[in-house]
DNA sequence: CTGTGTGCAAAGGGTTTGCAAGTAC
DNA sequence: GTACTTGCAAACCCTTTGCACACAG
């Protein structure tokens, strides 16, 4: 359970550093998308450039997919299914909260699949919803 | 016909500057969403920063709304439906070309609409395609 | 030991703010 | 004339690049 971190660095040869391990740990444990900033705070002490770094290799491992979420921070999530290396699968929908911003997944909620339309070869959909999570519902009836 | 711009400008309370009017201009002709970046190119002479607060302007008074497209590149496009001040009618996707970075409207595909889902408050969905568009994949037979 | 990862400094690009001069009405 | 708009400078923030040192394997 604890060790699937390493179990993930492993299966993608990479190398097990402190840092790496402590990133994803963060992203199963927190289970929603998390932006540099957010991981720069939660970690404490970890340069900034070195979490760019470490987002980007995870993203090209097929590690993590960055969820759209049309905020300006950019903000990434664990794959749930396998992704393999420049072939991500996140095809599902995001959702982001306007009180809080946090952005979650949204694995049961499908992004449209469509091949054609109007003469444009479509590669991907992305689709993402706005609104307000369970919690700052219950925060506003305070 | 060329005076619809103005018509706009006036019908928003918007005094009519050679700005405004060039850049609304343009978002008619172009038919296709626009970037501070790329208005910038096809003005010429037009200072970055006045664009930017004349892009805020227009899209706080209804007049254009942010295309999301997944580029880093904020984009703009004309509402096409009347659109008033923080009550944006944008329910459409919108595609962007992944070669030349083009981004239009899809004002016949709408966006799905979602009350609520996994204890969740919806407030609206945005949905953008990415893929090839029709002169992109021309210029790839030559 | 060798190649990769980290940390720091610096640079780059997009966007915002402050203020004085110019312009629409 | 008054209030809004523009243009310029400067600042701000996010992100990337270069390079020397440190570390995993």
């Amino acid at each position: 359970m604890g060790d699937s971190a390493v179990q993930i660095l492993r299966s993608n040869k990479l190398r097990k550093t402190p840092i790496r391990h402590r990133v994803l740990q963060l992203f199963i444990e927190e289970n929603k998308a998390l932006s540099n900033k957010e991981l720069e705070r939660m970690l404490g002490s970890v340069d900034r450039i070195t979490l760019y770094r470490t987002l980007k290799t995870f993203e090209k491992n097929g590690i993590i997919h960055e969820a759209f979420d049309g905020t300006e921070n950019t903000k990434y999530a664990l794959c749930h299914q396998a992704c393999s290396e420049h072939e991500h699968q996140d095809n599902h929908a995001h959702f982001n909260c306007v009180v809080c911003d946090k952005t979650i997944c949204l694995d049961k909620l499908p992004t449209p699949h469509i091949d054609a339309l109007e003469g444009l070869a479509i590669k991907s959909s992305h689709l993402f919803l706005k609104g307000q999570c369970g919690e700052c519902m219950s925060d506003q009836n305070k």
